[in-house]
RNA sequence: GGCUUCAUAGCUCAGUUGGUAGAGCAGAGGACUGAAAAUCCUCGUGUCAGUGGUUCGAUUCCACUUGAAGCCA
């Protein structure tokens, strides 16, 4: 296929902790490139510490897209992440400039890689609102289970009986469309990519990432992360997905008295640590994903990268 | 010094009326299409502290040794 004359678009993705920050920034100086964050968290405003979002500084003068973007009390998703990073991604070419996608988030990541085209589906809070309260009971969830099955036994070959999200989303689709799961992510698939992605994961040694992960977990809470989750808390009301953010929820229990700050800081640890091995699993299906190790110098890395992307015939 | 209790998976512990053992946590692997930092699936062999004794057979009973905790001097 012709798709070297396609733009050429670079995806850094790496568990966190791994230090996609540090190489994306040194890399968008080298090849004049700007980055698109691929962060279901740092997207929030105020959300600053607990999601390791880089500081003005540390971006030094490279313009980041979709940080920032929306407030905590709104509701966010895959879909409109697709979105906003196409029209990044299509603002930075139009500048001559290379699109530098950054990020941990496997789903927001694949969106892009895979061409993932979301039609419309209006969110019917009341239905899913619904659907919740009844698969709070083990029968409950077990007919909302039942009922997936017979719109989509397909789809739910794949789905756990006890996966509640995945069986309500599996209504959802059908309550809003009429039509399957299946259907819906055939119809998703059409389409050509835009884009010529060439996409970087860096990993790090398990036990060495988990350290990391630690001593960045002790560096959050001495720079004020529970000040942080208290100013939150304050300014606004309700969080549909900003709470679910690890560091944040587990001071919210700290705060709330129901576990030590003790408990709270290694439950980060902990959650953290679980969290990456998910993002390693998930960036491991990637097809043709270089892998980066995250313990050598930027500078090697980037050289990879650079010879990877066919730097010297741009 | 004497007495008592305990010693089992990385951790906390269960258990075997004697036929070599299993939970939780930790950890590992995996799934993932509009909440994704979410949600979910799978995975437990370890000198049962050491040495000897009884026994067809001991991690289980007995003795001693070592270590830990408690009580009494």
């Amino acid at each position: 296929m012709n798709t070297e004359k396609k733009p050429k678009v670079i995806v850094i993705v790496g568990p966190t902790a791994s230090g996609k920050t540090a190489l994306s920034i040194e890399l968008a100086k080298k090849i004049n490139g700007e980055i698109v964050s691929c962060d279901s968290m740092q997207i929030y405003k105020d959300m600053n510490i607990g999601s390791a979002k880089p500081t003005t500084e540390e971006m030094q003068g490279i313009k980041h897209y979709l940080i920032d973007e929306v407030e905590p009390t709104q509701r966010f998703s895959v879909a409109e992440y697709k979105k906003r990073a196409e029209q990044a991604i299509e603002e930075i070419i139009k500048k001559g400039k290379t699109p530098i996608i950054v990020g941990g988030t496997g789903l927001y990541a694949n969106s892009l890689i895979y061409g993932i085209e979301f039609d419309q589906i209006k969110f019917d809070e009341k239905y899913r609102n619904k659907l919740m309260q009844e698969a709070e009971t083990e029968e409950g969830l077990q007919k909302l289970y039942e009922q997936a099955k017979k719109i989509d036994p397909k789809a739910m070959e794949k789905i756990s009986f006890n996966d509640k999200k995945r069986i309500i989303r599996v209504l959802e689709i059908f309550h809003s469309t009429g039509k399957t799961k299946t259907q819906q992510e055939i119809e998703s698939r059409k389409k050509e990519l835009k884009y010529n992605y060439k996409v970087f994961a860096i990993n790090i040694e398990r036990q060495k990432l988990y350290e990391r992960i630690n001593k960045r977990v002790d560096i959050m809470i001495a720079q004020g992360l529970i000040d942080e989750v208290k100013h939150i808390l304050k300014k606004y009301k309700e969080f549909p997905t900003a709470m679910q953010a690890i560091g944040y929820k587990e001071v919210v229990e700290y705060l709330n008295g129901s576990i030590t700050k003790d408990e709270a800081i290694e439950k980060i640890k902990q959650e953290s640590r679980r969290y990456a091995k998910r993002q390693i699993t998930w960036f491991k299906r990637i097809e043709d994903i270089i892998w980066l190790n995250g313990l050598e110098k930027i500078q090697n890395n980037l050289e990879i990268i650079l010879e990877e992307i066919h730097w010297e015939k741009y």
